[in-house]
DNA sequence: GTCTATATTTTGATAGAC
DNA sequence: GTCTATCAAAATATAGAC
């Protein structure tokens, strides 16, 4: 009976099933421990008992930890700015901010480890984030803070330092998935749930909106 | 010439200049690293290299890094609610949030290896924060959460969920210093300056201040 | 592709001369 | 109090059998 190795057509099996699985399985792993520990406090051990595989059998996939840690970060900068594409210039400001406010906050508690990840890598310094990369962010901020001083300039709402906006609402919204324990000792709950993420958008959108002149 | 050792009178120096001096200078290096690094990414060597002290002498004064580790949190602690002492129910809402904004704006950029290394503690989970400091963190956050609620009583500002607002000037007042490499890649400049917080100030309290309905 | 065993380096921590 | 030398444990990374 022939395995699940080399089935059907002898040779190599062209679709690497395998192999593809377990990287998933290393980096998942990795981007929460990273998240935790950053580059230089995680063990390799621990990315391996998180997903179960031999420490040899990590190395089998990256010969490095650093090697590791810039795929992490490359993978999760294709997810960064998702939620600027609700800032458009035909959308009513106003709507536009709610629906960014609710998306930003919806990554930030699902995606809870990467966005930690990203947190403690800018923590650190960004020493392992790309000219490249960096120059991407910059182009995406450039081009999201133009619509909104577009809508400054058509009166739709209130002139504001479009950059240092952005930067508030960034701020606003990553806080609750990364300084949980914070917020939620804050609040004095022992941990956040969706309720303390849905109190978080009203009043961040709340204040935001009348802030800068758009409330209904 | 007595040296500076056993001066004037004889036996012990009393006054233990060199280990306080000592001490303080340990503790300023390691919230550096500690801040860059957290707990596990921390070597003891990095410490001692910083602040100009054999390795072995950070452990005659410490001994173990944990210690060292809780011993800064402890002198972090002292300063934490210090700008809540703006919030006071005599004052005017509109000024008292003006000035909290500044206060905490410009901790975030003196201040900004203790700021991060607090950061850097929340991110990993607020493991080594003891039970007695969350309850004097609850204790203060709730005691200024309730001025708030008494402004929006008497109608001095608009209704807004006081600890959820407390989060959100906390956010965007820290960002700038714990995520210095980002903000500053938003703005397009290699690193902030002083008018960069300026800016971040103005934005800020514009924003919050006609966002609860107390602008000019 | 998997996994045990191990080589090599680094690190936390200590001993003991000055 | 200071500092060199060093130990014991832990970590990165590799070898090589299966």
């Amino acid at each position: 009976m022939a395995g699940q190795k080399a089935a059907r057509r002898g040779g190599k099996n062209p679709e690497d099933k395998v192999g593809a699985r377990n990287r998933e399985k290393i980096l998942r792993a990795a981007v929460d421990v990273f998240a935790r520990k950053g580059l230089d406090g995680t063990r390799i051990q621990e990315i391996a008992d998180q997903c179960g595989l031999p420490k040899a059998n990590v190395y089998y996939y990256f010969s490095t930890k650093q090697e590791i840690y810039t795929h992490v970060i490359e993978h999760l900068l294709t997810g960064w700015d998702k939620a600027f594409e609700h800032i458009t210039p035909d959308r009513d400001p106003r709507e536009a901010i709610a629906v960014y406010v609710r998306a930003k906050l919806d990554y930030s508690r699902k995606h809870a480890a990467e966005s930690r990840f990203f947190a403690n890598e800018m923590l650190r310094g960004a020493h392992f984030l790309s000219k490249q990369q960096k120059l991407h962010m910059q182009r995406v901020t450039r081009e999201r803070s133009a619509v909104v001083e577009g809508w400054v300039r058509d009166g739709k709402m209130a002139p504001v330092d479009a950059r240092h906006f952005f930067i508030m609402l960034w701020a606003a919204t990553q806080f609750y998935g990364d300084f949980e324990p914070l917020a939620a000792n804050a609040l004095e709950k022992s941990k956040l749930a969706k309720a303390d993420y849905d109190a978080a958008a009203d009043t961040i959108t709340t204040i935001v909106l009348n802030g800068c002149g758009v409330s209904a």
